[in-house]
RNA sequence: UGCCCGAUGGUGUAACUGGCAACACGCCUGACUCUGGAUCAGGAGUUUCCAGGUUCGAAUCCUGGUCGGGCAACCA
């Protein structure tokens, strides 16, 4: 892996830096990526996973923890620790042997919660929600504190016990931490530490019927596991005081919380809240839906480790909101794909080409480069017939200014073949549209130079018709046709930005014989067309390619600003 | 109406913690090219949110404002 170091030091890295410098943890560097197991993970964790897993690795001697947040058995399943899992692998890191589960720690958090209890720091409150909500004043009035506040400890005590063993009916009571309800942060009004939850977890089964809040379960995960840095979203700036209460109030070792600024990406959403929906929605195929910012997604569509983590170094870490362009991260697959994926001549929307002078049954098979970045990676044989494929985009019959492709009349190189002049248009009878183009080709200019010197303006790629492979192709565009999914009219719905045209499937396609055999997950370039990946999906023997990005057009671009 | 946080080209970030505002993406030129790809050369674009103040000197420090974001789950 290349080194995960940006150059600049961001500010986390500058805290780091320093608290090495002072010996505030004895030189030791201990981080944690601590997700919940209640959804696929996505382009924004693959930034907090580069942060917190590039700070260990750069910093001799330093680990990274994978810890599984699963203290709402409601939401959280297997299915998605197993996809993380997978994820945070594909993406290139190791937790080594430090993969824990906050419900490790449910019998040690169940005794410092009695710990409190017993200090006159937390009390059984048996107010139902709706009345917790309406205790707890607004963001401008401070709070009333509850009727079971001053409870005994004795009887907190034997009543969390009670909760405990399944006594109490769902949300009858709750344990709560004795702080201030008249603290302008909302989270210091006597926060919930434990719910009755008779729900079975998907590792402790049912061995608990009450769970512990996040709050009162992340800073101790991080205090028990010896973290020194633990660096979350911007979001919960305002627990900090909660999370350093807890552990000040334990008396424990007493990690430093750091939040930054999560990543948000232009024409696509980036909370599981909205992706789940998605896919609930069945607007698009599953998680792992080639258009999904999620990481399985991304994969599937043919996106690179290498891609997405010199992309998550690129953009930095900050506390200010911001958005970042998805052209950056095109720009990131294009860089690492260019150096690494195999060449290869694929036409997408096929036009009938006949080259008139052309031996009936001759095939040739020509040399192509494999990859002109890399030698390398050798070369490989094409074969070339009388009857041809082009793109029906590399035609047209009044071509305009800027067009500098094939037109009647006109002489262009075959990519590794000859020069070809277009001679003649076939026309369907009933469309009239253009359904054959008749060719003539030198042969003096076989392996694509001409003796006599002349120079053609483009090269294109093409593929015999008899010894080309059909295939199906899928575009992707953007997931949403707005920059900003979020701005919507009143009344309307994030989801009515939705870009019907995200997915294009093209089944008749015709690409190179060399593809035969190319297996689910490889990387190609099609020449002049763009970056594909073969599908997990695809039946044997017959491809499915997935777009991963297109290939920077300038005749694109021109057409579109013409129009 | 409370508390917390933030503000630097179009976008994302830097700037030895007071010393010529820079890098990347994007955009525009041009060169080169058997991919209109890649590569190379060049260019435009930031009066650093505003107003005061401190200072020889402020993106950086101070004061006041403006704008933006977050917070009232028994979610994380």
């Amino acid at each position: 892996m290349e080194k995960a170091t940006s150059g600049g030091t961001d500010f986390i890295r500058a805290i780091v830096a320093e608290d090495l410098e002072t010996g505030k943890y004895a030189g030791r560097v201990v981080t944690r990526f601590p997700p919940e197991p209640n959804g696929y993970l996505h382009i924004g964790h693959a930034k907090s996973i580069c942060l917190n897993f590039g700070i260990a690795l750069e910093n001799g001697g330093g680990v990274c923890h994978l810890r599984f947040d699963d203290t709402n058995p409601c939401k959280e399943e297997d299915e998605y620790v197993e996809s993380i899992k997978e994820d945070v692998r594909w993406l290139g890191f190791d937790w080594g042997r430090h993969l824990y589960y906050a419900s490790d720690y449910f019998d040690r958090l169940y005794e410092w919660a009695v710990q409190l209890i017993k200090a006159g720091k937390a009390y059984v409150c048996d107010l139902s929600t709706e009345q917790i909500r309406q205790y707890r004043g607004t963001l401008t009035e401070p709070g009333r504190e509850s009727p079971y506040r001053d409870r005994p400890a004795g009887e907190s005590l034997e009543l969390f016990e009670r909760m405990r063993a399944g006594e109490f009916e769902n949300g009858s009571r709750v344990l709560r931490a004795k702080i201030d309800m008249a603290s302008p942060n909302l989270n210091m009004r006597d926060p919930v530490m434990y719910r009755i939850l008779k729900v079975a977890h998907h590792r402790t089964g049912d061995k608990w019927c009450i769970y512990p809040m996040y709050d009162f379960a992340h800073g101790q995960s991080d205090s028990i596991e010896n973290v020194t840095h633990s660096i979350c979203t911007l979001e919960f700036e305002d627990h900090r005081p909660l999370y350093d209460w807890y552990l000040d109030q334990l008396g424990v070792y007493h990690p430093r919380q750091i939040e930054f600024a999560r990543l948000n990406l232009t024409y696509t959403v980036l909370s599981k809240r909205r992706l789940l929906e998605l896919v609930e929605g069945g607007h698009v195929k599953g998680w792992d839906d080639p258009r999904m910012p999620t990481i399985s997604g991304m994969r599937r569509r043919g996106y690179t480790p290498e891609a997405i983590r010199s992309f998550c170094n690129r953009i930095g870490v900050a506390k200010t909101d911001s958005t970042v362009d998805i052209a950056l991260l095109e720009h990131h697959v294009r860089e690492d794909l260019n150096r690494h994926a195999t060449r290869v001549m694929a036409v997408l929307k096929p036009l009938r080409v006949v080259i008139e002078n052309y031996p009936e049954d001759l095939v040739e098979e020509l040399e192509a480069v494999n990859n002109p970045e890399d030698p390398a990676m050798g070369t490989r044989k094409v074969p070339f017939s009388r009857v041809l494929y082009i793109e029906r985009d590399d035609f047209m019959e009044e071509p305009p200014k800027k067009f500098f492709r094939l037109a009647p009349g006109r002489e262009v190189r075959l990519r590794y073949a000859y020069f070809v002049r277009c001679v003649g248009v076939v026309r369907d009878e009933k469309t009239g549209e253009v359904a054959e183009l008749r060719c003539t080709y030198d042969p003096e200019t076989r392996g694509g130079d001409a003796p006599d010197g002349r120079k053609v303006k483009v090269t294109m790629h093409w593929v015999s018709a008899t010894r080309s492979l059909q295939a199906e192709v899928r575009l992707y565009d953007h997931l949403f046709s707005g920059e900003d999914p979020g701005e919507v009219e009143e009344d309307a719905d994030w989801k009515d930005n939705l870009n019907p045209g995200s997915l294009e499937v093209l089944d008749s396609c015709r690409v190179e014989p060399s593809l035969a055999d190319a297996a689910p997950g490889e990387r190609y370039q099609f020449e002049r067309v763009g970056y594909f990946c073969v599908d997990p999906d695809s039946p044997a023997g017959k491809p499915v390619f997935n777009r991963t990005v297109a290939l920077r057009d300038p005749w694109a671009k021109l057409r579109q600003a013409g129009k």
